[in-house]
DNA sequence: CGGCTCCCTCTTTTT
DNA sequence: GAGGGAGCCG
C-alpha cells in the first residue's frame, strides 16, 4: 500500500492532522467534518509510513459501537488486522489492565463488574446496615454522590470534612459501600477508571512499562472525558507519549456523567508543543441542515467557536409536524417512512433514522411500525444483558465463580424461592456486617454455629452445596454448557416455565440466547490473557451490554435515543418530541449550563442528518399516565424559521380542532403552547383554537379548572 | 415463609 | 404506567 491511498481521501486541514509531527495534536472537528476518519487515517499513516508497530497504538474511544468501527475500518485501510493495537473503550482498557495487573491493583483474580444497576442494588443494602433512611438518604443520590467522587478521582478518605452533616454521612455511605465493593471482589465503572488510573499512578515500574509500549496515543470524542480519564491519559502520556486528540466541544452531552469540556481547553496547556487543526468542513449535511444546526447552537454562550461550511446544495427544507398527540406524531412519521420508501423512491428503511430524548418514547413508534408491518430495530433501552432473567443467570455463573459476590448472593438466594427468607437473610447480614465477611462466608459460619432454625439451615446449606455442585461440575465444560447447566440446577428455567404465558416464554427464549450467546463468545487470548473463558464472558456481559433488540440483516427503521445516535449519520432524520420539558428535558431546562448540554445535543441530533430533517412534536403528551400540554421546544424557534416548512395536521385531530390555524390567528402572536393568563381562570396554556377572526376561539388549559374553550374575542387573555 | 394485592413512587441521557 | 415495596393472609 501507498501513501497515496492513505492521503488522496483527504482534504487540506485532515491532512494536517493526519500527517502531523509526533507531538500533542488537538483536532477540533465539527460534525461530520471526517472525525473518524482522521482517526482511521494517522493510525495508518503512523505505521504504514512512520514505521509505528500496531502494537506501540492504542486508541480509546467511549462506546464499544465507536470502537468496533474504528477497529473495523483500520483494518480495512490497512488491509491486515491491527494485530497487537489496542482498540477500546476507556471503560474496556482500564479493565484489561486491572486484569492484568489485578496484584498490583489490589483485586482478587476473579473479580467482577457490576453495571449501575447492581451499583443501586448494592448501595440499597448499604444503606440498611447503616440504619440511614431511605426517604431521606435516596440511594440514587448516594450513587451520584459516589460515581461524581470517583470520576474526579477522589476517594472517601480525601473528602475533607466540610462539617456539613449530609456531605458526612454520605462520605459514610461511600466508605461503607467502597468496603462492601472490596469484601465482594466488585468493581463499578467509575471504579474500573479510578483504580486503573491508580495502579499506574502507585506503580512506577508498570508505568514505565506501558510508556515504553506505547508509542502514539489516540481519543476519540475527548470532549466527553471526564477528570478521571484525562488524568490517566495525562499519566501515561507523562508528556513522552504523543497523544493525538480528536473533539467537538459543541458535541459535548455527558456533562451529567462527569465530562468536562474545560478538557480541551486544558489540553493545550497540558500537552506542551500541541497542534491545534480545526475541521470545519462537513461532508454529511445540505446546507439547509447546517444552517439549522448553526443557527441553534449560536445560542450557546460557552463555546469555542467553530462555524461549519458545506460545499454542497441548499437540500429539501426541514420539515416540522405538530401532532395532536404522540400517536398522531408516531402515526404521521410511520406514513411518512411509508411514503418515503416507497415505490419510486430509493430510501431504505435502514436509511431513517427516529431520534427521540428518553427511551420511553420509543414505545409509541414501535406500536405504529408493528401496526404497519414495519420492521425497526430499537437501540439502547433494556438491553440484553440487563434484562432480569439474564442478571439472574449471570448472576447464578458470578456467584459459581466468584463465592463472596454479595451482589449476585443477594440477587440470587432465593429466586426462584427455595425457603430462604428475610429473616433467614438478615441473620446472614448482621453476621456478615459484624465479623467484615461476605454473605457466603457468613452463611457458612451461620450454619456451624447453628445461629438458624432447623428448616432455614436446611435450606441454605441447599443453597450453599447448589452453588458449589455447580462449581465443581461446570469446571470443565465448555463455556455454552456452562451456563445451560447453571440455569438447569439453579431451576430458573423451570421457575420462569412456570411464569408461563407471553412473558415467561419470552425469557425462556433469552436464556436460550444466552446459552448460544456462550457459543459464539469470541475468546480472544490477546485480550482475556489467560482468563477462564466463563469470567471472560462475565466481564463482556457487563461491559457490552449488549443490543436492545435486532434483526440484525433485516431492513429496519432505526430508533435511537439522542445519545446514542451521536457519531451515527443517517440520510433521513427525524426528531421527536420537539416539546418544551420532553427536549429540552424537564431536569435541564432551567439551569443554563444545563439548557446549554441539552442545546448541544440537539445539535448532535440535528447534524446526524445527510438529506432530510423532519421535526415533530405533539400538542398532548400521555406521559406517566397523564396527559401533559407541552409547549413547542424552544429550540424550534432557535433554528432559522426560512429553513422550516410546517405540515399541516394529520387526520387523527378531532373535529373542531383547527389547531392549525392558531399560528394566523388574531393578533398573530397567540400560538399553541403560549402560556396566558385569564383574569378569571388565572394562567394556562394554549392548546389549539378553531374559527378565525370575530368567531375565533382558543382552548386553554388552566393549572386550575383545566380546558376550557373561550372566545378569543371576550376572553381577554394576556400573554406571559 | 410465600404469594397475593394494593398503593406508592418515580421517572434523562450511558460505560 | 410500571415496577417495587409494604402489608395481609394462608
Amino acid at each position: 500500500m501507498d501513501v497515496s491511498s492513505i492521503l488522496d481521501p483527504l482534504n487540506d486541514a485532515q491532512r494536517d492532522a493526519v500527517t502531523s509531527p509526533p507531538a500533542p495534536v488537538l483536532v477540533l472537528a465539527g460534525a461530520g467534518s471526517g472525525k473518524t476518519r482522521v482517526l482511521v487515517h494517522r493510525i495508518a499513516w503512523l505505521c504504514r509510513v512512520e514505521g509505528v508497530s500496531p502494537y506501540g497504538v492504542l486508541a480509546v474511544t467511549f462506546t464499544n459501537k465507536a470502537a468496533a468501527e474504528m477497529r473495523n475500518r483500520v483494518e480495512a485501510l490497512m488491509q491486515t488486522p491491527p494485530g497487537g493495537m489496542w482498540v477500546g473503550t476507556f471503560h474496556g482498557i482500564a479493565h484489561r489492565l486491572l486484569r492484568a495487573h489485578w496484584v498490583e491493583a489490589g483485586l482478587p483474580q476473579s473479580f467482577q463488574i457490576i453495571d449501575s444497576e447492581d451499583q443501586f442494588r448494592m448501595l440499597r443494602r448499604v444503606l440498611k446496615g447503616l440504619e440511614l433512611d431511605e426517604a431521606r438518604w435516596p440511594p440514587r443520590q448516594a450513587q451520584w454522590f459516589i460515581n461524581a467522587r470517583k470520576d474526579e478521582g477522589i476517594r472517601p478518605g480525601a473528602i475533607t470534612d466540610s462539617g456539613d452533616y449530609a456531605a458526612q454521612q454520605w462520605v459514610r455511605v461511600y466508605s461503607a459501600y467502597q468496603a462492601a465493593c472490596d469484601r465482594a471482589g466488585l468493581v463499578d465503572f467509575a471504579e474500573l477508571l479510578l483504580r486503573a488510573y491508580e495502579l499506574l499512578r502507585d506503580r512506577p515500574e508498570l508505568l514505565a512499562h506501558y510508556r515504553r509500549r506505547f508509542r502514539h496515543i489516540l481519543v476519540d470524542e475527548f470532549q466527553d472525558t471526564n477528570t478521571i480519564q484525562y488524568a490517566w491519559l495525562r499519566l501515561l502520556s507523562g508528556g513522552e507519549i504523543p497523544v493525538f486528540a480528536v473533539g467537538d466541544d459543541d458535541q459535548s452531552i455527558y456533562g451529567w456523567r462527569g465530562a468536562r469540556i474545560e478538557n480541551i481547553q486544558s489540553f493545550t496547556r497540558d500537552f506542551s508543543g500541541c497542534l491545534t487543526v480545526r475541521l470545519e468542513e462537513n461532508y454529511r449535511s445540505t446546507r439547509t441542515i447546517l444552517d439549522a444546526a448553526n443557527g441553534l447552537i449560536r445560542n450557546n454562550a460557552e463555546r469555542l467557536g467553530k462555524t461549519l461550511r458545506t460545499h454542497g446544495d441548499a437540500g429539501d427544507p426541514i420539515l416540522l409536524y405538530v401532532a395532536y398527540n404522540e400517536r398522531d406524531e408516531a402515526r404521521y412519521v410511520a406514513e411518512k417512512l411509508l411514503e418515503m420508501t416507497g415505490e419510486g423512491n430509493h430510501l431504505a428503511r435502514s436509511e431513517f433514522a427516529v431520534l427521540y430524548r428518553s427511551n420511553a418514547q420509543s414505545r409509541v413508534f414501535e406500536e405504529a411500525f408493528v401496526e404497519r408491518g414495519i420492521p425497526y430495530r430499537v437501540y439502547g433501552g433494556l438491553r440484553f444483558f440487563e434484562r432480569a432473567e439474564i442478571k439472574d443467570a449471570l448472576a447464578y455463573l458470578r456467584l459459581i465463580v466468584n463465592h463472596d459476590d454479595d451482589a449476585s448472593f443477594e440477587r440470587v438466594v432465593n429466586r426462584p424461592t427455595r425457603g430462604i427468607g428475610e429473616r433467614t437473610l438478615a441473620i446472614l447480614r448482621d453476621r456478615a456486617r459484624e465479623r467484615e465477611l461476605s454473605l457466603w462466608q457468613a452463611a457458612g459460619e451461620a450454619l456451624v454455629e447453628h445461629l438458624l432454625a432447623a428448616r432455614a439451615a436446611g435450606a441454605v446449606r441447599g443453597f450453599l452445596s447448589l452453588i458449589e455442585d455447580a462449581a465443581v461440575r461446570i469446571a470443565a465444560l465448555p463455556l455454552a454448557e456452562q451456563i445451560d447447566h447453571a440455569m438447569t440446577v439453579s431451576a430458573l428455567k423451570e421457575h420462569y416455565e412456570k411464569e408461563g404465558a407471553e412473558r415467561g416464554q419470552a425469557r425462556i427464549e433469552n436464556l436460550q440466547e444466552l446459552v448460544s450467546a456462550g457459543s459464539n463468545f469470541n475468546f480472544d487470548p490477546e485480550l482475556h490473557g489467560d482468563l477462564p473463558r466463563l469470567e471472560a464472558f462475565l466481564a463482556h456481559a457487563a461491559l457490552e451490554a449488549g443490543e436492545g433488540q435486532g434483526s440484525e440483516g433485516e431492513d429496519c427503521v432505526q430508533l435511537m435515543t439522542l445519545h446514542s445516535a451521536k457519531g451515527l449519520e443517517f440520510p433521513v432524520i427525524v426528531m421527536s418530541g420537539m416539546e418544551q420539558g420532553v427536549f429540552p428535558h424537564r431536569m435541564s431546562a432551567d439551569e443554563p449550563g444545563r439548557l446549554e448540554e441539552e442545546r448541544r445535543l440537539c445539535y448532535v441530533g440535528i447534524t446526524r442528518a445527510q438529506r432530510q430533517l423532519i421535526l415533530t412534536c405533539a400538542e398532548t403528551r400521555r406521559h406517566y399516565g397523564t396527559d401533559q400540554y407541552n409547549p413547542p421546544s424552544s429550540f424550534l424557534r432557535e433554528i432559522p424559521s426560512e429553513l422550516i416548512r410546517d405540515v399541516r395536521y394529520g387526520t387523527m385531530r378531532p373535529a373542531g380542532f383547527a389547531g392549525g390555524g392558531v399560528r394566523e390567528m388574531g393578533d398573530g402572536e397567540l400560538r399553541v403552547g403560549q402560556r396566558v393568563l385569564h383574569n378569571h381562570f388565572g394562567e394556562g396554556i394554549v392548546l389549539g383554537a378553531e374559527g378565525a377572526g370575530r368567531s375565533a376561539r382558543v382552548q386553554v388549559n388552566f393549572e386550575n379548572v383545566g380546558a376550557k374553550w373561550l372566545v378569543l374575542e371576550y376572553a381577554g387573555l394576556q400573554q406571559i
